[in-house]
DNA sequence: ACCAATCTGCTTTTT
DNA sequence: GCAGATTGGT
């Protein structure tokens, strides 16, 4: 193979292949290149390709990272190519039972975990707005990272109100994640790493198997992810991290800067290559970074550098106020594209999530397309965690987390008192709620008053069915069945809101994520589906093959890049936040993001702040942000091309000529509920969406029947064999006959 | 047990 | 400015 596309620098990187090796690789270094044909060449060398690992940070870095190396050498089946937490999955799936867990288990999210905490301090008798259960996982989880169990805690902590709260949750806490069957993120690693600490032979098999590890983004790990990764590497001692300590924008998740300085402490016989020519900017757009980042103190000395031109000037505009900044970006883009950009060229990337909203408002009324990646948004919507939340319990029906969330939901006549008495019952016969509800002696069920008798009875017999013949139904059968049957949906089409109508919407979105799993998976199953859907990051979800504006925060953003960026809301208390001003470390990962951030940028980088923002309902006048200042003045120009008159900022950068919104052409604006819709069915394109009642149909698993009714989102079939279903319309495959 | 009307506190950032 | 929680009435 050739490598005559790469630099020596990365040729030396590519070559390397034995010991430990450092890849200090700055933005745009074309880092990813050098990794994707340093596995390339690996196999080159006749190295099997399943004594190959590679930890990623998202998804969509190891998706990536395995597209390229396959179109570099084929078939890349057996590599490891996953995120840290994919990786844990994989080996705990396995050796669950070595540590106490059933194979089974579950993922808790982050609002899992809350949902938790607040249960536990409300049987507890702990004040949830004394101690906030963010605060208290925030401890938890600080305290995961270090390897410390509650009893631990008790030891180390002072001894507070505060902290004897925090213990006693923690504590039980622990015990009802191992009850439920569940784990939470960082029990993911902790449990991983436990396990390859106590069982020498699971250890030894994966260290005789990898004998090639690579770690992306090594700057961005944590501890216990630095521990999982020496002792994979402790046997054959080939382990190449690659990462950049100007890009550490973690370290308020536990991410250690120090894994990344301290490589070559931990191994002394490190080689290090530094990766400082820059290919993605343009001068000008580099020199700004590096202003800003020359800033901080602590860092590896480095300046990268590019044989590309200067381009154009930085752009900086001062807006009115936080409507007008955003507007002011839609005019730019609206110009940009009209005058021949695509709208995949611009993307829109702020420091929290709530900015998205005006930028979102004010591309609409340009009428340009958009898609926003924000944290989550989608599957925390409460229909897809009430529909997961029956998932998970097929699964595993030791979840009482999950039960508690759905027993009621649609109402059953089951509220808090009946489920207190539900759950004493199950805990006095040593088994968990939905177990005490399934078992064939119908003990429990009897329990219950005749109101709510009928129902939950249907719910445990639909759901009992699932679970017995879960090996069989495919995850579409399975969620149809359970969004049908629990009449889960069939509540929110009786309750005939908007609101109601939305939700089902989004539910009938969901099957083509499930769609999309069921084809991508090599054996889907629910279990599977769901670790993915909790493991998957807001990046995973990006959709280039749309004509598009992307926003998303400067986080999200790492490892991306666009030909031009926007960068909004450069105030100090925004960007940078105001718990940096009394934390030195924090305002510097504040800059640090900062330079993630601008290095996104290809040929075009503009910066906005707003004279006067509104947050939290207050409004209120702003100062320029600290990282404005530190731009080299040389570089900035406010010149853009549509800029309003009179405009002063304080940075003396001098303003163009107005232009108003008159002369924007009569763009339709963009529904993205609609262009929601539109997907949906292009991707359900199976089911024929034209039936009407006494049509004959042919269904793929339940074969001939006669629709019965027909409703905005629901078919009813009479099939001459099945029996009688529902069925989601334009999704479920139905052909007429 | 359920629903509607009022109230609070919140914004970093995410696997 | 909003979503989620709390409260009070049925």
């Amino acid at each position: 193979m050739s490598f005559d596309n790469l630099n020596d620098k990365q040729q030396e990187a590519v070559r390397q292949l034995d010991g430990p090796l450092l890849i200090l690789a700055g933005a745009g270094s074309g880092k990813t290149s050098t990794m994707t044909h340093r596995i390339a060449h690996m196999i080159e060398e006749g190295i099997p390709a399943w004594n190959i690992l590679a930890v990623t940070f998202t998804n969509k870095a190891a998706a990536e990272m395995r597209e390229r190396v396959e179109s570099l050498i084929g078939d890349t089946q057996d590599m490891w190519i996953l995120t840290f937490h994919a990786m844990c999955l994989r080996m705990l799936h396995i050796y669950a039972d070595r540590i106490g867990y059933d194979s089974n288990f579950v993922i808790y999210d982050t609002s899992d975990q809350k949902t938790l905490v607040k249960n536990i301090e409300k049987e507890q008798g702990i004040s949830d707005r004394e101690f906030k259960p963010q605060y208290i996982l925030s401890v938890i989880s600080r305290c995961k990272e270090k390897e410390m169990g509650p009893e631990e805690y008790r030891r180390s902590a002072l001894e507070g109100p505060r902290e004897k709260a925090v213990y006693a949750v923690y504590k039980e806490y622990e015990s009802r994640l191992r009850e439920n069957n569940a784990m939470d993120f960082d029990d993911l690693l902790l449990n991983c790493l436990r396990l390859l600490e106590s069982e020498t032979d699971v250890l030894e098999k994966y260290q005789n198997r990898f004998r090639f590890i690579m770690v992306d983004e090594y700057q961005d790990t944590n501890h216990i992810q630095y521990r999982l990764i020496s002792l994979l590497a402790a046997k054959h001692h080939n382990l190449c991290v690659v990462g950049d300590d100007d890009q550490c924008i973690y370290q308020w998740r536990g991410a250690d800067i120090s894994n990344i300085l301290d490589f070559e402490k931990d191994f002394p016989d490190a080689k290090v290559i530094k990766l400082e020519q820059n290919y993605r900017s343009v001068g000008n757009i580099l020199a700004a970074a590096h202003s800003v980042i020359r800033h901080n103190t602590s860092r590896k000395q480095k300046e990268l550098w590019t044989t590309r031109e200067d381009g154009e000037k930085i752009n900086y505009y001062r807006a009115d106020n936080d409507r007008e900044e955003a507007d002011y970006v839609a005019r730019q883009i609206g110009y940009m594209n009209r005058s021949g950009r695509s709208l995949n060229d611009f993307a829109i990337l702020y420091r929290t999530n709530a900015q998205s909203r005006l930028f979102e408002e004010a591309l609409s009324r340009h009428g340009i397309p958009y898609q926003v990646l924000s944290g989550m948004r989608y599957y925390d919507r409460k229909e897809i965690k009430d529909i997961m939340a029956y998932m998970r319990l097929i699964v595993n029906p030791a979840d009482d987390l999950s039960l508690t969330r759905v027993i009621n939901e649609p109402k059953r006549g089951v509220g808090p008192k009946s489920l207190d008495k539900l759950a004493a019952f199950a805990r006095v016969r040593g088994q968990s709620i939905f177990e005490a509800l399934i078992d064939p002696d119908g003990e429990m069920l009897d329990t219950l008053p005749g109101r709510s008798y009928d129902k939950v009875k249907e719910m445990v017999t639909v759901m009992k069915e699932c679970r017995e013949q879960r090996s069989d139904m495919s995850v579409s059968d399975i969620y149809d069945a359970l969004l049908v049957r629990t009449g889960y949906l069939k509540s929110l089409e009786d309750e005939k809101s908007v609101e109601a109508e939305s939700r089902i919407e989004n539910l009938m979105e969901f099957k083509t994520v499930i769609a999309e799993y069921e084809k991508s998976a090599e054996d889907p199953t629910v279990e599977e589906f769901m670790a993915q859907l909790t493991l998957a990051a807001e990046v995973d979800n990006m959709d280039d093959s749309q004509t598009q504006v992307t926003m998303m925060t400067m986080h999200s953003a790492k490892g991306l890049e666009f030909p031009v960026v926007f960068i909004p809301g450069l105030e100090d208390g925004l960007f940078p936040g105001s718990r940096a001003f009394d934390d030195d470390d924090q305002m510097e990962e504040e800059r640090r993001l900062c330079y993630v951030g601008m290095t996104r940028a290809k040929e075009l980088l503009f910066l906005t702040s707003a004279e006067v923002r509104t947050r939290y309902g207050r409004t209120d006048y702003t100062r320029e942000s600290q990282f404005l200042r530190e731009v080299d003045k040389k570089l900035l120009t406010g010149s853009a091309v549509y800029q309003r008159r009179g405009q002063r900022s304080s940075l003396g950068v001098s303003s163009g000529s107005r232009d108003g919104f008159a002369k924007e052409p009569a763009y339709k604006p963009f529904d993205a509920l609609k262009y929601a819709k539109q997907q949906t069915r292009k991707a359900a394109a199976g089911g024929d969406t034209d039936l009407n009642q006494g049509d004959r149909v042919k269904h793929g698993k339940f074969g001939e029947g006669l629709v019965i009714s027909v409703t905005d989102s629901i078919v009813t079939v009479a099939f001459d064999t099945a029996g009688i279903k529902k069925l989601a319309k334009g999704i479920a495959p139905l052909k007429k006959l």
